[in-house]
RNA sequence: GGGCCGGUGGUCUAGCCCGGUUAUGACGUCUGGCUUACACCCAGAAGGUCGAUAGUUCGAAUCUGUCCCGGCCCA
């Protein structure tokens, strides 16, 4: 036979991570994610997390949203529109705080628009960094492809317009309330924070045991306590109910030293016996379970101290301006003198901190507008119940909040950057005016805009000169409403056709990390139910955390994250690369440093080897399965890029031959392999069905290397390559099979691997559209494991190069007779090919086949020189 | 302190819900090979008290109790 007339229409011996860039361009011609509007389809519509945009995007959100695109590709090729939107997030504090750290001065020192002009171009050149990182990422949002109005970014006119609504109309269904209630406060940023925005850290300090009257007794307690500064807002005594030092103290009253206020004394279970001395002192407020237990006490309103400055008040006496630290050093010298100060020993606690500013954060009261949420929250858990989720366990986390929750979500927030809170008070009766729905035509800056409203609808008078709220919103009050844009909410991305918003609510899927299921789910959920008494979502896909090389969580503050642009980007960048583009060249140390192996110490050479975003993909699968975390290692993806060139030359290889019609009959090892491969996508349809994309990723890697490759591709070769002097059935049978097997293995990976697969599809085929339009294959046999005859041909092909190799042959040596059992007669042709085999016989093994090789149902005999 | 998740060869991971022959796969290590798609390849080998302990059972990585370690979240 002739070789030569066999060339591979993939000429590139491998696929370059580079090429990745030509079938972006590809998509964006063709625009191949462009969202049409089409009844024939039904909507699928992503509720995508809208990423905050802050610095560089690290790799734990480029694998995340690359999940997600997944869920995206694979609803597309079941034949689903699907609606995909890129988004921004750009509410909230840390660019606020990057900003001041920037100019050396806090936000509440200078002009207010122009610290908001401020974070706004510092919040669109790190946009630009995050939207690129998607795009390379490979992400199929509409967005990008043909479709740029489909976006959002949520510091928008339109966004901020759908916000305040919502808020309207939850004010004028008497959901919303003012209280003064105590708040986690941070003195440094000046704003009550939420709890979901608490930090935790060690720090020494010094536990102090103070005496404490009895007024009914003739004896003392001793207090221990860390916080003595406290002692003027000590509103109660606890111990443990079963410690039998103090039951006899209950009912009985304390008396504060120095101050010498008498407060309850009583039983409750928060007080450790083994803790200090076992009895405890409550104060307005020191921690949280501070407010928790004065309020199961019916202590609603205590007298507090600490002001919003972080400076004491007069309820403080003598120590009144003083802030909390010097009060404790004063404090303690006092019952020093006093004679109450009986002891003071080291103690190391923890203690909550700002995540942002990591300064002590207080319990202040302060005045706050609440969103009802007790409630309702039996409705909720019934919405929970309507929303299937993926894996059905990440249920358990959203469940324990709800459970958990006691009070009320405070939505107002003293910040500027973020959407302003639609209230003017009167100027004459100081009420509250908030439009209606329907009066508020376009979003208000509160602060700095007049009121749409003419008079105050308390006492009539003009709202002319009414006072705008200056405060903001809690970050998440505008998050918890993402899925109304995803779903086109008062046509913040197109033009009303046929009241898409109505025929598309609930939004098919929430996805997202599990971290945030107390915060973004969980207030999603409260927001539609109040506005709609709908679930909000059909799916919710909840995904583990992306951790880095040691197992802790990625985050940029502890310095182990990750760039994703070291992946994504050549080492050697054009000049005029923008600063946001260029990688982060210590990202590679920090993944790197965890490998022993040789190939990855200390070669920062290997800087111009980069992976690829299908490379990523592919890694970010088959780490775990869907719901665990991700653990990222070099070593791993370096593995995985290898499967992806692997791929590349198995298509190389079948591309030497043409395509071929369908045969009449089909040879066995073909019919063998179809059927194999038909196990394999019913494998792969039951792991995409769960979206953990982890059971096709890992199925499809080892079917590909272990079976298809080594083993059907070897049997089947000089069948192909046989020309003139062959039977022509069998010849075409083979061509045909091989180029099937190949694209269903394409469309089976698409959703993973985009790039490759899209790449050898149109060098192959040259089809009309991409892959990604193709539909997914389906199992015709519904057979779930791999055939039995799979088994004998792999064990007997291992057999018979194993005994070549004992022997010293080459694998072209000759093989003189060969003794299968019967089963495997239709399979002999091909093998006598593959193996150089002088004579098969079908038999089964005796004792009599002494001078052969025998492993179980097998037996040869080799010729040697 | 509470809730949830996890602990499987050097590394990462499947199996655990529904107990049952030599525990999955990959990376790494070692040995040997250019075999007309691929040396980023091919063939083969070594390597595990399945966190600890007690129990249920004829039989436990798998079920139950207790404990230890790690992570996330909340007090």
């Amino acid at each position: 036979m002739n070789k030569m007339s066999f060339k591979p229409k993939l000429k590139k011996k491998r696929w370059k991570a580079i090429s990745e860039r030509e079938i972006l361009e590809y998509w964006e011609k063709n625009e191949t994610f462009k969202y049409i509007p089409n009844s024939n389809q039904e909507n699928y519509i992503i509720d995508t997390p809208p990423p905050y945009i802050s610095g560089k995007a690290h790799l734990g959100f480029a694998v995340h949203y690359a999940q997600i695109d997944m869920i995206a590709r694979y609803y597309r090729m079941l034949g689903k529109n699907v609606i995909f939107p890129a988004c921004a997030d750009r509410n909230g504090l840390p660019v606020e705080v990057k900003v001041e750290q920037k100019l050396g001065k806090s936000m509440h020192d200078m002009d207010r628009e122009e610290f908001l002009q401020l974070c706004k171009s510092e919040l669109d050149i790190s946009e630009e960094n995050t939207i690129q990182v998607m795009k390379w990422m490979g992400l199929s949002c509409n967005t990008f492809y043909g479709s740029p109005e489909i976006f959002y970014r949520t510091d928008s006119a339109s966004y901020r317009f759908n916000t305040q609504k919502t808020f309207c109309k939850a004010w004028h269904e008497d959901l919303i309330y003012a209280a003064t209630r105590p708040n986690n406060w941070c003195i440094d940023c000046g704003t009550t924070i939420a709890d979901a925005e608490i930090e935790y850290k060690f720090d020494k300090s010094k536990l102090y045991q103070v005496k404490f009257g009895v007024e009914e007794l003739e004896e003392s307690i001793t207090i221990a306590t860390t916080r003595p500064e406290l002692i003027p807002t000590c509103e109660l005594v606890i111990y443990h109910p079963s410690d039998k030092r103090y039951t006899h103290l209950e009912g009985k009253n304390a008396i504060t030293p120095i101050f010498k206020k008498l407060v309850p004394i009583r039983g409750h279970r928060e007080a450790d016996p083994e803790f200090g001395t076992g009895i405890m002192m409550i104060c307005a407020y020191g921690d949280k379970s501070d407010v928790k237990i004065l309020r199961e006490f019916d202590i609603n309103d205590p007298e507090t101290m600490i002001e919003a400055n972080g400076l004491l008040n007069s309820v403080a006496g003598v120590y009144q301006g003083k802030t909390t630290k010097d009060a404790q050093a004063l404090i303690v010298e006092d019952l020093k003198k006093s004679g109450d100060l009986l002891g003071e020993s080291p103690l190391e606690r923890r203690v909550p901190i700002c995540w942002r500013s990591k300064t002590p954060i207080e319990i202040i009261t302060m005045d706050e507008y609440y969103l009802k949420q007790i409630d309702v929250l039996p409705e909720l858990e019934s919405l929970a119940e309507e929303m299937r989720f993926y894996p059905l366990v990440s249920k358990i986390i959203l469940d324990n909040w709800m459970k958990s929750l006691t009070i009320d979500w405070a939505i107002s927030r003293r910040r500027f950057y973020g959407t302003s809170i639609p209230i003017w008070y009167c100027p004459k009766c100081k009420s509250p005016n908030v439009p209606k729905e329907d009066i508020l035509d376009r979003y208000y800056d509160a602060w700095k805009e007049p009121s749409p409203l003419k008079a105050c609808s308390k006492c009539g008078n003009s709202l002319k000169k009414a006072i705008g709220e200056s405060r903001t919103f809690d970050t998440w009050f505008d998050s918890s409403i993402s899925e109304l844009a995803a779903c086109n909410y008062s046509n913040i991305f197109f033009e009303k056709q046929n009241d898409f918003f109505e025929q598309n609510f609930p939004c098919s899927i929430r996805p997202q990390g599990k971290e945030i299921v107390r915060t973004w789910l969980y207030y999603t959920i409260l927001r539609s139910y109040h506005l709609f008494r709908k679930p909000p979502f059909k799916q919710v896909w909840i995904s583990g955390l992306i951790r880095d090389p040691y197992g802790g969580k990625m985050s940029k503050s502890t310095g182990n994250s990750v760039d994703p642009l070291i992946f994504l980007q050549p080492k050697f960048l054009p000049k005029n690369t923008p600063e946001t583009l260029i990688p982060d060249r210590n990202s590679w140390k920090v993944i790197a440093e965890k490998e022993t192996s040789s190939k990855f110490i200390g070669k920062e050479s290997d800087l111009d080897i980069y992976y690829g975003a299908d490379s990523v993909r592919l890694t970010s699968c088959l780490q775990g399965s869907h719901g665990s975390d991700i653990r990222f290692s070099l070593s791993k993806l370096d593995g995985n890029a290898r499967f992806i060139t692997k791929l590349w030359n198995i298509a190389r290889f079948i591309s030497s031959f043409p395509v071929t019609e369908k045969p009449s009959k089909f040879n066995s090892t073909d019919e063998w392999i179809l059927r194999s491969l038909d196990a394999l996508i019913h494998r792969c349809t039951d792991g995409y069905e769960n979206l953990d994309f982890s059971i096709p990723a890992e199925n499809i890697y080892n079917w590909v290397w272990n079976i298809y490759a080594p083993h059907y591709i070897e049997m089947v070769k000089s069948r192909a390559y046989k020309e003139k002097n062959g039977n022509q059935d069998d010849i075409s049978s083979a061509r045909y099979t091989l180029h099937y097997t190949l694209k269903e293995i394409l469309k089976l990976l698409a959703p993973i691997t985009p790039f490759i697969t899209e790449a050898i599809y149109q060098n192959l085929y040259e089809p009309k559209d991409s892959i990604h339009s193709e539909t997914f294959p389906r199992s015709q046999y519904g057979k779930n494991e791999e055939l039995e005859i799979t088994k004998d041909l792999i064990e007997l092909n291992s057999f018979i190069w194993k005994s070549k190799k004992d022997n010293g042959l080459s694998l072209k040596g000759t093989l003189k007779v060969l003794i299968l059992p019967e089963e495997l007669k239709e399979y002999i042709s091909d093998l006598r090919e593959m193996h150089n085999i002088k004579k098969i016989i079908l038999d089964k093994i005796d004792n009599q086949n002494k001078d052969f090789i025998i492993k179980d149902k097998f037996a040869l005999k080799l010729e040697i020189e």
